[in-house]
DNA sequence: TCCAAACCTATAGTCTCTGGAGATATCTAA
DNA sequence: TTAGATATCTCCAGAGACTATAGGTTTGGA
């Protein structure tokens, strides 16, 4: 039986994280010592690691709910698991797509300023304030 | 003089949002009509337009608070303003290079699942209760 | 047995908005 | 001029995923 505390070593998410996924319905509600104490055992370590690992991930609370859900359904096709993964992966790739036009943007911008002269001809402040000085939408 | 329903539709910027600016310390509390509503001029839709659109490249409120700040000393040289959208290019960088690595993760995992096998055997659930599947670190 | 460390609950704060309730102001048409 | 529709006002709560604090209780080791 691991205490709370021992939990947050053994998998790097920290102790009021844990009392969060547990009000949030990701982890159920652990069993508890005479003095009210949460204790848990290896399940509970291995869906905490589950829930660590989608999180670094990048996948939501509803999206591991989604999918922790379905793991207690270990012989129904995963055709769910798959859409959730793809899903997120769209998700990323676009995040991605829309980080890129900024950097590029900021590349532009930044390019024309050497920061040596005065703000009122930076190029920096022009652009932001003058959006017909910008390549493409954004 | 603008209300601030005009000020809304010629920004894109929603009325609470604007009254959200206001609070934050972005622009400048408005002027008011004798039944207290806002009315704004030419100079406040320019002051909505840049900060909108340094939103949109991602800066933050207090990075848009130093800029408006640095703006009011156009005699100054610029090198503030050039270090804030530089360290924002960074940062950007930094984000894109962590998503590309969650691309990779996410594609190497869906790539190993057809969507049609029983959940006890998908390779998103096993790659998520098993960090050891991974490639990488994250 | 005693004390420090760990634990408990409840609550508030982070950040950038967004939406709602209930009251007041403004504008348009009759 | 007046009614009614629309816009605005303030204040407050919620989203998401935590994180931190306060004030009190339990646990484990010397």
């Amino acid at each position: 039986m691991l205490s709370i505390g021992d939990l947050s070593r053994r998998t790097g998410v920290k102790v009021p994280t844990i009392r969060y996924y547990e009000q949030m319905g990701l982890l159920a509600a652990a069993e508890r010592s005479e003095g009210n104490q949460r204790r848990y055992e290896r399940h509970d370590l291995e869906r905490l690691a589950f829930i660590r690992h989608a999180r670094d991930l990048g996948l939501d609370i509803s999206a591991i709910r989604e999918l922790i859900a379905l793991g207690q359904h270990p012989h129904r096709p995963c055709g769910d698991v798959d859409r959730i993964a793809r899903d997120h992966l769209v998700s990323v790739r676009e995040k991605i797509g829309k980080l890129k036009k900024l950097e590029q943007e900021l590349e532009r911008i930044v390019s024309h300023c050497d920061g040596d002269h005065a703000i009122e001809d930076c190029y920096v402040i022009r652009s932001l304030s003058d959006h017909g000085l910008c390549d493409g939408e954004h």
